[in-house]
DNA sequence: GGCAACATTAGAGTATAGTCTATAGTTGAT
DNA sequence: ATCAACTATAGACTATACTCTAATGTTGCC
């Protein structure tokens, strides 16, 4: 599919969509036995990365760690072990988020009872 | 105590303070009974915001939403009504934030999965 | 009184993550 | 053949959150 079906069956912008692909996130391939145009060609693989990184991004993992973790999933320039070392590193990382979720909810619950008995 | 203190008790720079003091985050006050300089003065609860920013920062709050919840704590500007409302709609987003978590951490996981059977 | 170490303000610069504009070429339906 | 709707590239612009520089003034110790 070309750039305009992506971003149509993803919700993201084709905008975006470049700007991550010049990241590294994506990757769509030209025709080379179309010598008129270089228009894009985009695979399923690439709605589900497209997909992953909303996601990785809403957690808050920045550009460059949603990259690390799509070439640990998809892409071939890793050993087995380096992929399984990078997934674990993001699932501690993960781990460390929650913590501190749970952390500042404490706190705000805080500083509702503060409020409630107007020690502030 | 003046900012450098406040920066050597906290670990955050002067920079950083004085951004967040424009920002409306903390507030200094000016001794008028010194007219010599226009030193600001910093007391024990700005040291205890500064945490809390350093915190809500980790969590994934803007500067905006940090503001808000501070002022919801320490603020006169907000009825006990607002502040509660604020602060219950920052826990209902610690609690979605919570959700996107265990959600990318369920995906990570597939992704060892996949590595280790090697299904990518 | 000199001077290092502090203070202030204004504004410039950086990094991240987009978002938009301009230009130019291509495709496909009528 | 024309024209709307697409495509690509380069680069400008925006927002957020710092981070740094420059200019200038103040404090406190020797």
């Amino acid at each position: 599919m070309l750039i305009n079906e992506l971003s149509k069956k993803t919700g993201i912008s084709t905008h975006t969509i470049r700007f991550y692909e010049k990241s590294g996130l994506i990757e769509g391939k030209q025709d080379e036995s179309v010598k008129s145009n270089n228009y894009f060609h985009y695979d399923d693989i690439t709605i589900e990365k497209l997909e992953f990184i909303s996601d990785a991004k809403s957690v808050g993992f920045t550009i460059k760690e949603i990259g690390q973790i799509i070439d640990a999933w998809y892409n071939k320039k890793y050993s087995k072990k380096q992929k399984l070392e990078i997934l674990d590193d993001k699932l501690i990382s993960l781990e460390q988020k929650m913590k501190e979720i749970k952390e500042m909810k404490k706190q705000i619950l805080q500083f509702k009872e503060d409020v409630v008995n107007n020690r502030c």
